[in-house]
DNA sequence: TTGTAAGCGTTATCAA
DNA sequence: TTGATAACGCTTACAA
């Protein structure tokens, strides 16, 4: 192991006193340009790096960010939060962060786990990943006035904090359009139950597009919990109909994998759209909704870097999805 | 925001000095119980916590675990990092331990990944996931003496530092034996390019139990890159043989996913068993070899904490997987 | 522009 | 069994 190099260690190298070292650090424009490029020399030279943990008990800041990691439910949803994750560490590193994880069972055990985490580690801000109607976690948060961003908007109040979201109904209202532009007409779709505000928002996007065509009487609305073998069912009986739909639009790949194989059984020429681009999506060549992960949680990091330095930055950030055309649609 | 309660506050409230409220937190035997009591009453009157920080510049321990999130490459294989990260976090908190994520380009990257996270948060462990032949990284941490564990053995010299690993071939050769027992006698394997240490012990299982049953000479073996679209492909060739295959042992469910593919398309009565019994496995009911992720991501930490006490500890720990029938065969 | 002194919350050492 | 004191490495306030 390596001797320690602390500031001191620099200082002594550099012939200046501590404080200068730290100046350089914290206010270069304060040092004679002289000193701090022989400052600057020692730090590379000594491989020095600042310890967090001394900086933190002066400052109060850890330079840590918590996220919540979720059991997948399902592998092909799953992988959207493990790309975002993937996304919200790089950000986060390059500006200065670190990414903390941590479970929870449920609402309160999650809130219980932000006092630990605030108490024991001075956690600088919470990323949240997703919120429900009248959200638990989101009150206690504001109340304490600790920093967070959710990535999905707060359907109840949409400005009652910081959030990054991707505009669902734009991504189905989108899919609907290139459906309608290759000249299909009866135009399905196969969504959650009424109530989530995810599954509600892309719903409407369809919805409303069908309408703008004068086409929304016709439409079947299907709608099931998620899942491939949930999604064959429901697609098996849309199939069914006296006047089976000659395209489907999915809210989720889950689904449209489902659906993807109730028609290729049936063997009918019936297009196929999917949401969130998972890889599985890629694979199997389905047209689908991309969310762009990597910039929401790219937003995400710079809300809470304004937030935590005092800027005053737009609050609400609404990505655009991006449909990618593949075999499928 | 409520006042910070420190251990002076604890103290005060006790009525008792500060180093006896350390002594109940650090060393209760040394506490007289009443007085031990007076203090635990006062902790969680106060809800009090531990600041790591000041903890940390004391002992030099952060209590902190840090591990490498990768960009899902297929995601399906991506929900195994997943479940795997999931295990690991909730475990090290029962154990009382944070997970801290990273990213890295390549192994230079994250050796320069290491130095700074070790310099600035003094990084307790570190847990790999996935070695390969001479790996750079490990080396530079063992001859630092910074522990690790990596889920995944170094193939070229397995007692080389604490491991923990699931018994692929034990897996396959479970499969294999599956289908032997059901009648299947031309049973072919459908692998990565040999090489790689994981793919190579994958087939390893299937080959040796073909072999024990005086079955191997005919049995097609087959490797591709990882992929639904590339198993598809390999499995058509299979399926063109003379005398094709009436079974197929995969060494991925991505590659189980295409063959399941070319299977159904071809309408042929193949049995078809995949590996990692990930949530789209389950999805689709193909059979599959399951990993036990969680145990996996205990036994790490088990073998961390272990290890950070100096406690003596097997260092390696092989765990079998468990073969999950479904309707694939 | 640079240096000195104090203190953040904890634990290790030692004395009572 | 308990308490006083110093020290961990850093930054902020202030003096030189």
């Amino acid at each position: 192991m390596a001797e320690k190099v602390t500031i001191a260690t620099v200082a002594r190298h550099a012939q200046v006193s501590r404080q200068t070292v730290s100046n350089v650090l914290n206010a270069p424009h304060v040092v004679r340009e002289e000193t701090r490029r022989r400052v600057q020399e020692a730090i590379t030279a000594l491989g020095y790096r600042a310890n967090q943990a001394a900086r933190q008990m002066r400052t109060g800041r850890s330079r840590l960010i918590a996220v919540r990691i979720e059991p997948t439910r399902d592998g092909i949803n799953g992988s959207v939060l493990d790309r975002f994750l993937h996304g919200l560490t790089e950000t986060a590193d390059a500006a200065g962060y670190r990414v903390l994880l941590y479970t929870a069972r449920d609402d309160g055990h999650e809130i219980a786990t932000y006092d630990d985490l605030l108490g024991a580690y001075d956690l600088d801000a919470f990323v949240l990943t997703g919120t429900d109607h009248g959200d638990p976690r989101t009150a206690w948060l504001a109340e304490r006035e600790v920093p967070f961003v959710t990535f999905g908007r707060p359907w109840d109040a949409p400005d009652a904090h910081p959030w990054v979201d991707v505009d669902g109904a734009a991504g189905t209202a989108q899919a609907t359009r290139r459906l309608l532009d290759t000249g299909h007409r009866r135009i399905a779709f196969l969504g959650w139950p009424a109530g989530s505000g995810v599954g509600d928002d892309r719903r409407a996007g369809w919805r409303t597009t069908l309408a703008a065509a004068g086409l929304d009487g016709a439409a079947p609305d299907a709608a099931t919990e998620d899942g491939i073998a949930e999604g064959e069912r429901v697609m098996r009986d849309l199939l069914a109909l006296d006047e089976p739909p000659t395209a489907v639009v999915c809210v989720s790949d889950s689904l449209a994998l489902g659906a993807l194989q109730a028609v290729r059984v049936a063997a009918a020429p019936v297009a196929v759209v999917g949401f969130d681009d998972t890889p599985v999506a890629a694979a199997v060549g389905l047209t689908s909704v991309s969310q762009p992960l990597a910039a929401a949680a790219a937003r995400c990091v710079e809300l809470l870097t304004a937030l935590l330095d005092g800027q005053p930055t737009d609050p609400q950030v609404l990505l655009r999805p991006e449909l990618v055309l593949r075999h499928t649609a």
